[in-house]
DNA sequence: CCCGGTATTGGACCGAAGGACAGGTAACAG
DNA sequence: CTGTTACCTGTCCTTCGGTCCAATACCGGG
């Protein structure tokens, strides 16, 4: 398995060199050459033109390309969902030890996926809401509710004011409080700030 | 690295035992006494329950817990993003061969991710959209604010108080309001209410 | 029949939120 | 120099949100 970092001679870090010793740096277009699926490919993200060349590399011609890794100086999610749907199988801090590469070349040369803890939880936390897991969350708090608390806890998380859900139920807005106060009580939130960021998606920062 | 089964001896599949034939066939509760990071589950989906056991037993406790892969008779993309969620490491077919499993077993052991390349498509492609998508508007929305009322808006965006808001960029109660103002007209809103869900996605009910 | 949960409402109280009005500085363009 | 914009602060005042301490009524299980 031969490996190759898609960058200029200068950018190379040492530590790339410590954790593959026979590593080669080249330019984008011989890489494109190189390519195969007996190649780990490892792409140093500048500018925004990156996306592209993963696509091309891992994905040379009609069969196997060669297998992509993506290093990035500033991680984060958005730009790790990117990496992995341009085919990536690799996402990791540019400045990362020479033993977690090795490690990530072990994992990605056996048809797995590395991409950092934290990371793949905010990932995989997007693919869990855009398909429709999240709904199942908020079953799962909204049943531990009275049918009145529920129909309160919705209109207030849908952004309507004490009034309106009173308006909304046809009740007065002294009886919405009591739900909403049950409701605060049974979700453990201080108030319908916390409540909307819970119902919502489960990301909110306690203070 | 010790090898269980957590399921049925009578459900146990020839193939199983021929990629690991150290590994034990046991029960959930035994199952959970003995993760640990020294062991690789292997979970079998039947019923609806399996989230609730895999969450156990990736997360033992306060620190690391065994490493756990799905196996199911049936993969979705849904049900691979459920068990990622869940702190799965591994989602694959329950026939798959018993070399594919051993080579689970090694990505899944060294930090990696394995999912299988048409199903991983999926769960990145349902995050990038999740991510991608929601943070263009995001980013739309919040452009059009001064680099304060950006601050601010996002600090009350994730359910800080004004006063809390004040502390974190250390200037008045005050001031938070006068930005928390400029940001409503902008931003067209009436309260931090529609500002929380407009910020966090794309579905308020006007009132 | 009594107890507990649910649903409803009342009053009082206090802090948070938001608008109105009125200032202040600093930077920058015309 | 003047007008504009961002940024910061102040004082009122009103409304809204949340909690505490009540009360009444229904309904089902022990």
């Amino acid at each position: 398995m031969k490996q190759i970092f898609v960058c200029r001679e200068s950018a190379l870090m040492p530590r790339w060199r410590e954790a593959f010793p026979d590593a080669r740096c080249v330019d984008e277009s011989f890489a494109l050459e190189m390519a195969s699926a007996e190649v780990q490919a490892w792409v140093v993200i500048q500018g925004d033109t990156w996306p592209v060349l993963v696509r091309q590399l891992a994905q040379q011609g009609a069969q196997q390309g060669a297998i992509v890794s993506v290093l990035s100086y500033a991680p984060d999610s958005r730009e790790a969902t990117q990496a992995l749907e341009a085919g990536a199988r690799g996402y990791a801090h540019a400045l990362s030890p020479p033993e977690l590469l090795s490690q990530m070349a072990l994992v990605t040369a056996h048809q797995g996926i590395w991409v950092g803890p934290e990371l793949m939880a905010q990932v995989v936390g997007g693919a869990y809401r855009a398909l429709g897991g999240e709904e199942r969350l908020r079953e799962e708090m909204l049943d531990r509710l009275t049918q009145r608390e529920r129909a309160v806890a919705v209109a207030v998380a849908e952004g309507n004011s004490n009034k309106a859900v009173a308006r909304l139920l046809g009740i007065t807005e002294r009886t919405v409080k009591a739900h909403l106060g049950a409701v605060f009580r049974k979700l453990e939130v201080r108030d319908r700030m916390q409540l909307v960021l819970k119902l919502s998606h489960q990301e909110q920062s306690v203070t």
